[in-house]
DNA sequence: GTCTATATGTTGATAGAC
DNA sequence: GTCTATCAACATATAGAC
């Protein structure tokens, strides 16, 4: 019987859907247990404790934007996966300025919480910016470390801009313009 | 008597520090109150409400920064008020990447609020591009918008990167290569 | 205007029956 | 494994003496 609950796998769904649109600190147990089915009480099975929820989506996230980047990274030229990724975010441009960046926000958000929670975000940024000085590099720059940054930056400021003034517009024009850069190089 | 304290403006002192290093939930009464050295029931003699103090620290936020732009628009040509603009970020490199930005952070944070803290994320973002696009409309750019657009993104995304690595030299760099692009044009 | 004491509500977490 | 009931801590806000 309870090899085929997926409460577990409810609350993992809730939570990151609630701490997107809330934020963690935001978003109560009660919040959770509600929109996912559960009983309050019953979430202590699945979780020992509020941070140990938070650690879990922390991990979700990563993974999902891991398996996004290995996505783009066919056997191909670097520059052909910078462009590829940016193909994404123009297709959740509603999800980006309605919530902002999945990434960008449980950063800024837990590096003003206590240890350690506030260690993941140095690893929520580590994801994307490896992955885009491992193409920079790739395509033999010697500046790959500052070309990742730069990169990173627009993704995250488009991000936070479209999210502050809830206009989609912002991301499609920010890609656009950063796509433009890559083909550049 | 009464028209000497300074109370209230030692309670928005501490407010903006704890809330820049803390963020606003996160940030209680109690922590305010004992900061500034204010007895936690006299609070709600300066403020009506929590959400009240927020709101004032948004003005307080929005006021510092429009005097820092005023202060970069001297007489003179919009290129070279967007480079004076570009030394002050390194002159507090230690702050942003410790804290994040004082405009970023509260954006991204009050928009995941009900209304209507949400709505102060919008004017936040908002002083900081209506400045940029008045430069580069000045420069006689038409595409002024996506000018300010790019570079607002640069000033929120070095800022969020720095904060979640805890490196004052992401501000550098990104400065740097912000420079570079505003004196190649 | 100032401050102590406290009301009121919410939240993370636990106890214990089933 | 599941769920109800509840605890203990904390946060916002108020009452009322001074």
């Amino acid at each position: 019987m309870p090899r085929t609950s997926d409460k577990r796998e409810r609350l993992i769904r809730s939570a990151d859907r609630l701490i997107l649109s809330q934020g963690f600190k935001q978003t109560t147990l009660s919040d959770i247990a509600a929109d996912s089915g559960v009983p309050l009480g019953n979430v202590y099975y699945y979780f020992k404790t509020k941070e140990d929820i938070c650690k879990t989506i922390v991990d979700t996230r990563i993974e999902a934007m891991q398996a996004l980047l290995e996505q783009c990274s066919q056997p191909d030229e670097p520059k052909a996966r910078l462009l590829r990724f940016l193909d994404y975010p123009p297709t959740i441009k509603h999800d980006l300025s309605q919530d902002g960046c999945p990434i960008g926000t449980l950063c800024y958000e837990l590096s003003r919480h206590e240890r350690p929670l506030n260690e993941s975000s140095q690893r929520l940024i580590h994801v994307l910016l490896d992955w885009s000085k491992a193409q920079f590099q790739a395509m033999g720059r010697p500046d790959a470390e500052a070309m990742a940054l730069q990169f990173v930056s627009n993704l995250q400021g488009m991000s936070l801009i479209a999210n502050a003034l809830e206009d989609p517009n912002v991301i499609e024009q920010m890609v656009q313009r950063t796509r433009s850069w890559i083909e550049s190089l």
